[in-house]
DNA sequence: AGACGGTTGTAGCGCTTGCTACACGAACCG
DNA sequence: CGGTTCGTGTAGCAAGCGCTACAACCGTCT
């Protein structure tokens, strides 16, 4: 059983690769065999069934972010408009936009009522939040920390339709 | 030609319902066909293809989406935090959820590439932002509305993922 | 009456989806 | 050495996808 978890292990990578750099709906079973290297067939042996699977692998993913973020860390907490600049600017960039990308992809469907998603989606979601109350230098950590969310996640999801220049916008001012 | 426009405007409604209902990936043409009274074939018919038909149902949507939002402007002007805390409770609103639900799903879309979806997301994305500017009471109306616009698509997000909590702290709402 | 063009149903194509039945070599255990 | 279990390839299933060929209907015009 341990052994099966190992290989688990080595192809999620794999999945996870593909996955942020194709999208969870480009990746049904047969393309993500071909991204690990087997077969579908195989993914099911390892995996109960696909709901399995997606949960593991965003969930791998959910971790490499982790890694990624706390890699980012500043050396010590910072104000609010610092913070704030210093991660909009990070979720732009090459290495970090694929998981913002999944993580809306990820809401959409928590939103159309998929459980796993939403439940996957919150988990990520409440790490993030801890992680940004952490870099925060503030009187009001909780109340900074929930505005810096809402606003980040409110760049994503303009950025994703086109709309970078009101992002812009609004950030250049703070309340 | 004009008596098919005419008969496309008669089941958009009906397929504006579905989407709204069951979102864009629970859209196929059976299924759209199905709630419309017709079936896939006449779809086709009325519509040159998949494509067409979905962009010709997201810009009814966003036409409807509209309307609803006229009749729910205020009589004159407000500031920025009265406004926010207006639309912020809008957005939850049964009525107005659906849309909310859909544009998360395009902003998805148009994440993953879907350079069809981009396009239309922008378009309603610029329409709610336009008549934001012209609810606000403001010395900075442009500055002003695109913080309107980034924090509520923040949390029509956290919401989606059952980060409601983050949205109220943020926002400063009591309950 | 007959031809015709817009409209519609039937049936099916080729493909992808998640998933499974079956067979067969390898490895281990008695 | 024989039997059993593990791992994996082949092949295929039923359902769903977007889309289309074909034939039949219908009202209109001559």
């Amino acid at each position: 059983m341990t052994i099966l978890e190992d290989k688990r292990a080595l192809i999620l990578d794999k999945l996870a690769d593909h996955v942020l750099a194709n999208g969870l709906s480009a990746s049904s079973l047969r393309p993500l065999a071909k991204a690990a290297g087997t077969s579908d067939r195989m993914l099911l042996y390892y995996f109960a069934d696909k709901g399995e699977l997606v949960a593991a692998v965003l969930q791998h993913i959910a971790h490499r972010m982790v890694t990624l973020m706390e890699s980012a860390a500043a050396t010590e907490p910072m104000p609010y408009d610092a913070l704030l600049m210093r991660l909009s600017a990070s979720l732009s960039d090459p290495g970090f936009a694929p998981y913002m990308r999944v993580f809306l992809e990820v809401a959409s469907g928590a939103a159309n009522g998929d459980a796993t998603l939403a439940q996957i989606g919150e988990s990520i979601g409440r790490g993030f939040l801890d992680w940004g109350k952490a870099q925060l230098k503030s009187d009001t950590p909780d109340i900074d920390a929930a505005r810096l969310m809402v606003t980040l996640e409110g760049t994503v999801f303009l950025r994703a339709i086109g709309m970078s220049d009101v992002c812009r916008t609004a950030l250049g001012t703070r309340e």
